[in-house]
DNA sequence: AAAAGACTTTGATACAAATCAAATTTCTTT
DNA sequence: AAAGAAATTTGATTTGTATCAAAGTCTTTT
């Protein structure tokens, strides 16, 4: 362990993260709070475009994100990549590895990143010592199955349009929620990387913002995106019932 | 409690069933095995074409399929529908409903089918107690999570060949696993479940059998496949490697 | 500040799969 | 066993998105 590890061992604890609602449970008794501490081992920063892990890594924790946006991809031997999920601050990244104890897919930064690293045998002897630590793992993990089988609608049933819209709207509803703007929001991930993510050529994924630009419900320059009229975009999302 | 459900509680034991390989942990002390058998409340048939759970019902337990075969699938607003899994003996259905405390998908019976009903408060209290319980419970979510991730490769980046191709595989390599042939299967799902499974209409899916069955790689009456050629199958999931 | 490189947008064309349509087969009911 | 309904297959045509191509914009390097 190096000195800064050890120096940055001083500063984590969940106890007085401002997270802490977003990636661990609410309702831990005063008296437990500290223990809680015991899940994080340390902090780990990770580089833009540098890898979390990788697909075959031997998997031995999970990992809450603190600062930073990540994408997670799966990769088919002939060299195709479908990101799987886009990840912000207080989300959890690593499930995929536990069923063999070794990851399945990347985990990449997409800016500067900071992430708390918990040993899941930690996280499993806490779960089994505090049920409301075991029931917020267990929801964690239902939420992510909810979410893929969400992706699952949107790659097996939806139109371009569709797609984009519901990842916009996803996106802002997720920043919002941590206190940014439920209108303007600055794309981490290239229009490449969204088209993996919704199984769209790069040229559609610009053609579609282009689009819903000319029609003035974005605004959108580069990587920035104002959306002028959310109720459009639950309309393309959801066309018969809106 | 029907006399009926009474009387199927005595027969209720996970200890002497022949699917615990596969939907339990095995590594259960001999002193601690009869304890596991307090996971299953009681077992309850479904009728094909009936309902295990729907989208919105109150979840309150997990699902171990004893026989039969069960699809799951979500729904937009607008009525269309996305089949998430097709589910076998020995597998887990229900994960979904944990994060909200209800169920957000459907699971349908497509043939006669027996579950073990696991309330999810007896799988959590007995996580707590035994730790190679946990450890299951955490694999099953991370294989679902693993598996989903596979499937929006499937939806995202590859063609109808390719799909159909992965999906027999997968379909008779679990079958495999329990007992049934490598090389022959029955399908109990429509082409219009498979169409909606790999994101493909009715007429695609019913061609691609069809030339596949031209080409010599499979068999194909009505629901029964015969795989001649699973090395060709391989060779279509996967082009640039095999 | 110019040059090089990466990323994005826009246009033209091609193609895989959807849609529309009809025939065939299988299953269910009487 | 016949009639009707449902599911599946096959054919013809359309269409949404991919592909190919080129121009434009932004970022990084020298």
């Amino acid at each position: 362990m190096t000195d800064a590890t050890v120096a940055q061992n001083l500063k984590v604890a969940c106890s007085n993260c401002n997270l802490r609602e977003l990636c661990l449970p609410v309702g831990f008794s005063p008296d437990d709070i500290d223990r809680l501490d015991e899940i994080v081992k340390n902090r780990r920063r990770v580089k833009q475009g540098d890898s979390l892990f990788n697909d075959g890594d031997p998997f031995t924790s999970l990992y809450a994100i603190r600062t930073g946006f990540f994408k997670t991809s799966v990769t088919t031997d002939d060299g195709r990549e479908q990101v799987t999920g886009f990840q912000m601050a207080g989300e959890i990244v690593g499930l995929d590895g536990i069923v063999n104890e070794q990851h399945s897919c990347h985990a990449v930064a997409l800016e500067d990143a900071e992430v708390c690293v918990m040993p899941f045998a930690n996280v499993e002897s806490l779960s089994r010592e505090f049920p409301v630590l075991q029931r917020n793992v267990h929801k964690i993990m239902s939420r992510e199955i909810v979410r893929e089988n969400e992706v699952m609608m949107l790659l097996g049933n939806m139109r371009s349009e569709e797609r984009i819209a519901a990842f916009l709207l996803n996106l802002v509803q997720r920043l919002h929620t941590r206190g940014f703007s439920k209108t303007e929001l600055v794309l981490r991930m290239s229009r490449e990387e969204i088209g993996s993510y919704l199984g769209m050529k790069i040229e559609t994924v610009s053609r579609t913002f282009s689009k819903f630009s000319d029609l003035g419900i974005i605004e959108i320059k580069q990587r920035f995106v104002h959306i002028k009229d959310a109720d459009a975009l639950k309309k393309i999302c959801n066309p018969q019932v809106c």
